[in-house]
DNA sequence: GCAAGGACGTA
DNA sequence: GTACGTCCTTGCA
């Protein structure tokens, strides 16, 4: 991995001098550091790809306001002048150049961009990874280091000198006469007049790095500043100590800085010429337009510039002056960048438009038979870049279904299908026979192989985890992906999932379904039963449609804040979780079934028991028919009517039953946990164990929950039985391979942690900060007991109280839940908002601003909306009041899991730990590790869990998490 | 054959 | 009181 910093800031302010002034032809606009920087830009990617290319890239500024320097010394950077006036308006215009040329541009409130720079590259240095930084700034040489993976390259072109400049360990060593570790001592000593940073009067660099040299670095040379011979410096030295510890803290870099993007978010996207050609054909770069347009193999012609940055451009700014200089009109035009409605978000609305009014056309598409109309789609495809692709099989589990036919589409209205599994019609015993004229499959894959591996081939489908599994078992690895499913759930959440609902809200275009072409139920047939021509329509579309919702939605991340959620949460997310579902986990069989047998002897028994009670037999599945018996039949009173208006019989109501000397519902309570048992788990699981692996895989849904969670479904693992003793018997059924064990490690109490840090809870901050038991803790608080020898009873009610909160408490629950008087519960929650404030300001915020946005956020910016915060249904309304309270809750300790299941692979490799992970259950992480190195990998899961949340957010809660091994499942939780 | 409702398993 | 997925029955086609 090599990671590129380009110093965005540093790079203007050079070359506004360094370079010769440029004005736009048509009106006059100063754009000479904006040409030279995209000239930066390009001869850097360019030059660098020769050698060793950047696989990860940002270009970083200062953002506007205060930083922590000026705290610490109110001069620092005072005598800089202002900038002067042509340079003002390219300052944005290089962020939009940035935005161009497809690189994450990074700028942080509060933060130099040398700081920026520094914790990245300490990063990617921890991480292994070389670092090369473009600047010359003397401020950043201090991160050089000696082996060489961190190095400066200075990238302003001075006559007479190669354009590009390695600056390393020897350079520095010219300029500042030490190793770069010691650079800031010299720097705290000398100081610098252009920032006013002080250091000690009189005492120049070369005086600095000889004191530095004799005394190894300031502290000590401050100490023993009395040794010094020479009066003057010595006096010196001794008065302006201070002075000298102060300016090092200034030159110092922060290396901690909370940045929101991780590494990965930085990964290289390739040029995208919709986003490249229209903003240099608004700055009417003629040249680097030209040789773009040939490393593209594009035709800028194709391209508008872009209405909001051309000259005399029409968009007028509500406020801005009439009639003004052009300066001052795009310098306001710039500023409206971030407002929405403008900028990105016009870019994003007029791609909407411009893609919507494509029609579809069937014809247009095209099925490949032969070996070169295959080799012309291969050709196109290196030639765009970029592919939207997807595969046709047998069925809907990934781990089973084959490949029987694979879509592509590069351009918008274009799209083909290669048929490679069609069979013939006939009765099974005379099957296997394909569909003549089908190209071979293994000539197929072995043609598309190296493009779907390729890094340079952007792949684009829709929920792209099932096409990644599929094509790893034929042994390809897709990379880089880009998922038009996730995208639109950065965007929306769960709202439009599935390509059908997309296509119909974005593209006002109804899809071929899967039922009409294939009939539905029983008569349903396999993709590979149908016609080849048919199929071809409904596979090429999909592919067309797939590539249309990319051009929609893409943009809008960026124009919505999303790039953020989308690079580091969801998208690298989606290949962890296909390798998780591919490895699956073993079950035994033979405990299920001997727990069936146990499971459905007593539920016999219970039924016998129930229709002597009853007096009759029923359906004790049937709970209109188990109503009538006891409410009707029996006549027994307190019964409570659904929303239906059927009698109510789930579990509370029976157990009120049964309380009150109604032997039939414990009967019924009993009979139903274990026909449930049996019938969703014991019975149900083994038919999902995979002939091939001999393992259960499940299927986790990345895009449906609206808080960010996962779900688990085909088989659900997220919800095997705990809670009972007989529930916890199935667990013992899922155990680790031959030779392997198990590790469980889990959240402890992360949700409540959240909330003590996002409602900012001093009480709670500081029970968790020293270990305590959290709801005996709130118990103590509320009803002024001692934890001492607390009733069992007191401490339950606390954690009822405990989860209320989290759910958004309300005295009709929570009286539910306790089996309390309404008013009781009231008394509660008004204690527990008296004794922690904080709780009731966090929960007031959520509900007020729910109703003014219509969304709110989790910690790391993912945002959940709610379309009816401002319904005329009282009930509804309260309904998302409650949800606005729980969702950043559940939704920030999801965010949480996430970052630590996409760092876990890397970190477990770079550890040397050899471990599996298998399965996520919400707080939970289960891994599969060959017996005997569970002691090794423990730790490193703990560390990877504990720490996620970092660098992005620095958590005012510690965080635990609790890893236990064992054999099977129940015995590691 | 399908959708809705009720019930219940998990965090 | 939050967030899910699955099984079963029921009622309508």
């Amino acid at each position: 991995m090599h990671l590129l910093l380009v110093d965005g800031s540093g790079y203007i302010f050079r070359a506004f001098h360094a370079l010769p002034p440029l004005s736009r032809k048509s009106d006059g606009l100063p754009v000479g550091c904006v040409q030279g920087f995209c000239n930066m830009l390009f001869k850097l990617t360019q030059d660098m790809d020769a050698d060793e290319a950047p696989t990860h890239m940002a270009v970083i500024f200062d953002a506007k306001g205060k930083t922590f320097r000026d705290d610490l010394y109110p001069d620092y950077k005072a005598q800089r002048p202002p900038a002067p006036e042509e340079l003002v308006p390219q300052f944005p215009l290089t962020r939009s150049a940035t935005r161009a040329f497809s690189i994450p541009s990074i700028e942080m409130e509060g933060w130099e961009a040398d700081d920026i720079m520094a914790t990245y590259a300490c990063m990617a240095k921890e991480a292994g990874w070389k670092v090369t930084i473009a600047s010359s700034d003397k401020d950043l040489m201090q991160l050089v280091e000696p082996d060489g993976s961190i190095r400066l390259l200075d990238t302003i072109p001075r006559p007479g000198q190669p354009p590009l400049r390695w600056i390393g360990p020897d350079e520095v060593f010219t300029k500042f006469g030490v190793t770069p570790d010691k650079v800031i001592d010299v720097q705290a000593l000398c100081g610098d007049s252009v920032d006013n940073v002080p250091g000690v009067p009189g005492i120049g660099v070369k005086t600095a790095a000889e004191l530095i040299n004799t005394y190894g670095n300031l502290e000590t040379l401050l100490e023993r500043a009395g040794e010094i011979k020479q009066n003057a410096r010595r006096e010196k030295l001794i008065a302006n100590a201070d002075l000298a510890r102060i300016s090092k803290k200034l030159v110092t870099l922060e290396q901690k800085v909370p940045v929101e993007i991780d590494l990965d978010g930085l990964i290289r996207q390739p040029m995208a010429p919709s986003a490249l050609f229209p903003f240099l054909k608004a700055m009417e770069f003629a040249t680097i337009t030209k040789r773009l347009a040939t490393l593209l193999e594009a035709n800028p012609d194709d391209f508008e510039a872009d209405p909001e940055l051309k000259a005399g451009g029409e968009t007028p700014v509500p406020g801005a002056p009439q009639k003004s200089s052009s300066l001052s009109v795009a310098k306001a035009k710039l500023a409206a960048n971030v407002v929405p409605g403008s900028g990105p978000a016009r870019f994003a609305a007029e791609e909407h438009a411009r893609i919507k009014a494509i029609p579809v056309n069937y014809d247009d598409y095209e099925i490949v038979t032969t070996q070169e109309r295959l080799a012309a789609w291969v050709a196109k495809i290196q030639d765009v870049g970029l592919v939207a692709i997807d595969t046709e099989t047998t069925g809907l589990d990934p781990q089973t279904a084959d490949l029987v036919g694979i879509c592509l589409s590069t351009k918008i209205g274009e799209g083909c299908y290669i048929p490679v599994g069609h069979a013939l019609a006939g009765d099974l015993l005379s099957g296997g026979g394909l569909v003549e004229g089908q190209l071979p499959i293994r000539d197929v894959l072995d043609a598309l192989k190296p493009l779907i591996e390729s890094a340079a081939i952007l792949k684009i489908g829709q929920n792209v985890k099932y096409d990644m599994e599929i094509f790893w078992r034929y042994g390809i690895s897709m990379a880089p992906i880009d998922d038009t499913m996730l995208i639109s759930y950065a965007l929306d959440g769960p709202r439009y999932n599935g390509m059908d609902v997309l296509a119909d809200h974005w593209l006002s275009h109804k899809t071929i379904t899967f039922s009409e072409l294939a009939g539905t139920g029983k008569a349903q047939k396999t993709f590979d039963q149908l016609e080849i021509p048919a199929a071809a329509r409904y596979a090429a579309e999909d592919a067309d449609i797939t590539l249309r919702l990319w051009h929609v939605l893409k943009p809008r991340l960026a124009a919505e804040n999303a790039t953020t959620l989308y690079e580091t949460l969801e998208r690298p997310l989606a290949p962890v979780l296909a390798r998780m579902e591919a490895r699956g986990i073993t079950v035994d069989r033979q405990i299920l079934a001997r727990l069936s047998g146990d499971f459905a002897q007593r539920a016999a028994a219970f039924e016998a028991e129930a229709y002597e009670l009853a007096g009759e037999n029923f359906n004790l599945g049937s709970p209109k028919q188990l109503g009538d018996i006891l409410f009707g039949k029996m006549g027994l009173e307190g019964g409570t009517k659904t929303k239906t208006g059927a009698w109510s019989t789930g579990a509370d109501v029976l157990e009120d039953l049964a309380a009150k000397g109604i032997p039939l519902a414990r009967t019924i309570v009993d009979w139903r946990q274990l026909t449930k048992l049996k019938g969703t788990y014991t019975d149900a699981l083994p038919t999902y164990m995979n002939q091939r692996t001999g393992r259960v895989h499940t299927s986790y849904s990345q895009a449906s929950v609206l808080t960010g969670r996962l779900s688990s479904n085909d088989p659900n693992l997220q919800n095997i039985p705990v809670r009972t003793s007989d529930g916890r018997k199935i667990r013992t059924a899922f155990v680790a391979a031959p030779g392997k064990t198990l590790i469980s490690a889990d959240y402890s109490q992360i949700e409540l942690r959240v909330l003590a840090h996002i409602a900012d809870i001093q009480a709670l901050k500081d029970a968790f900060e020293e270990g305590l038991d959290i709801h005996a803790m709130t118990a103590s608080e509320m009803f002024n007991v001692p934890v001492e020898g607390m009733p069992s009873e007191v401490r339950r009610r606390a954690k009822a109280i405990n989860f209320g909160i989290i759910y958004g408490i309300s005295a009709f629950g929570l009286a539910n839940q306790l089996g309390i008087a309404r008013g009781e519960a009231g008394d509660y929650i008004k204690t527990y908002f008296e004794r922690f404030p904080g709780i009731r300001d966090y929960m007031d915020a959520q509900k007020v601003k729910v109703k003014a946005d219509g969304f709110v956020t989790t910690i790391f910016g993912r945002k959940i909306q709610f379309p009816n915060a401002n319904s005329g249904n009282p009930s509804e309304r309260s309904f998302v009041e409650r949800a606005s309270i729980n969702a950043p809750i559940q939704g920030s300790a999801a965010d949480i899991i996430r970052r630590a299941m996409i760092r876990m692979e890397p970190e477990l490799k770079k550890a040397g730990v050899d471990a599996d992970m298998l399965l996520q259950v919400h707080d939970e992480l289960i891994f599969e590790v060959p017996e005997g190195t569970e002691g090794a990998a423990i730790p490193v899961i703990k560390r990877v869990m504990e720490n996620a949340a970092e660098p992005a957010v620095r958590l005012t809660v510690p965080i635990q998490v609790d890893a236990h091994a064992a054999k099977n499942w129940d015995e590691a939780h």
